[in-house]
DNA sequence: TGCATTTCTTAATCTAGATTAATGGAGATG
DNA sequence: CATCTCCATTAATCTAGATTAAGAAATGCA
């Protein structure tokens, strides 16, 4: 059994969808119940802010689920713009499939582990984000993603470490 | 019922304590499966960085669940330490309690709410920090939690809002 | 009550990273 | 193939917020 089999069962209503590079697969602002699940290819979700600056929130390749949680289960607009960044395959389910289904106690369970550890690394990230220096975010997302600089812009690497293109090439000339 | 037995019911092995104003109630560092509902008073939990530095992660007056979920979940070390502010009532209970028990399927899918609500305040926080500054995230501090203001100290809230004390004075003295 | 310690504020300097601008590639598109 | 648009880089300036320092206010403690 796969990874997403085991996530959402096989009795759902998920659609398998593929996409071409840069197509948006979610806008923001609006209410949705969808959830993606990466099968091949490699997505972002980020914000938009006033000035019309991107922020990247993360990056998700294979195996991964993006979706805007909050969104999801209390029906509030989502904040979160989702697009791929290659060609892609994404199965979409929606967050019934994926927790209020007539699911096992187990998967309930296994499912709220998945929910912890999404919170664990948001909390790293946060801290992260007031304690360290851009250098040092930036190396220690190089630790964390090794496979991702290969396949993602110099830009939307800056975006997701908050700093400008420019400040990031500054950093990678230095080391 | 009441929220916290609501939470983790009433056949538990859930330990009400009273603490003084800044004692220590769980040090980083520790594997702990402990999750801590405050009953009356406020706490923080908070990370140290390699200067030494305090940054505070969270604060939980009345009503609020303060733990490292991570920790909790993948028997980790915790990454926070959790402190009292004020003279506190703390129900110290297991997350065994709160998710792995003979819990019913109800109360599970209540959990991974309260999962996804705190997943949604996280990636708010962490498109603030990276998208606003300090003043305007000071302002959303404001109105997201009026009533701290009066019961922590500046300097905590400078530590939570990423900035020093002496930032923080500046941009109160400014508006 | 009085002293000591911590907290808050103000001001002077310093610096990481933003902004602006200009250049040379690299892909896309006709 | 030539042109166009987007991307990465470098450099010059600018600025939000850090750091340092010192005084004032508040708080704790004997």
């Amino acid at each position: 059994m796969d990874f997403l089999t085991e996530i959402i069962g096989t009795d759902t209503k998920a659609i398998h969808k593929k996409f071409k590079k840069k197509e948006i697969i979610q806008k923001q602002g609006v209410v949705s119940k969808n959830a993606f699940y990466v099968k091949k290819g490699l997505i972002r979700s980020y914000s938009i802010d006033e000035k019309g600056k991107e922020h990247i929130f993360m990056f998700g390749a294979e195996d991964w689920i993006i979706a805007d949680l909050e969104s999801n289960v209390f029906n509030k607009p989502t904040e979160l713009c989702i697009e791929t960044i290659e060609d892609s395959e994404i199965v979409i389910f929606t967050i019934d499939d994926f927790n209020y289904a007539e699911s096992s106690k187990e998967k309930l369970q296994k499912n709220s582990k998945l929910l912890a550890r999404r919170i664990g690394s948001l909390q790293r990230r946060v801290i992260q984000l007031m304690s360290s220096s851009a250098k040092e975010r930036y190396q220690i997302f190089l630790e964390t993603y090794p496979l991702l600089p290969n396949r993602v812009p110099q830009k939307m690497i800056a975006s997701y470490l908050g700093i400008t293109p420019e400040a990031l090439s500054k950093i990678r000339g230095e080391s």
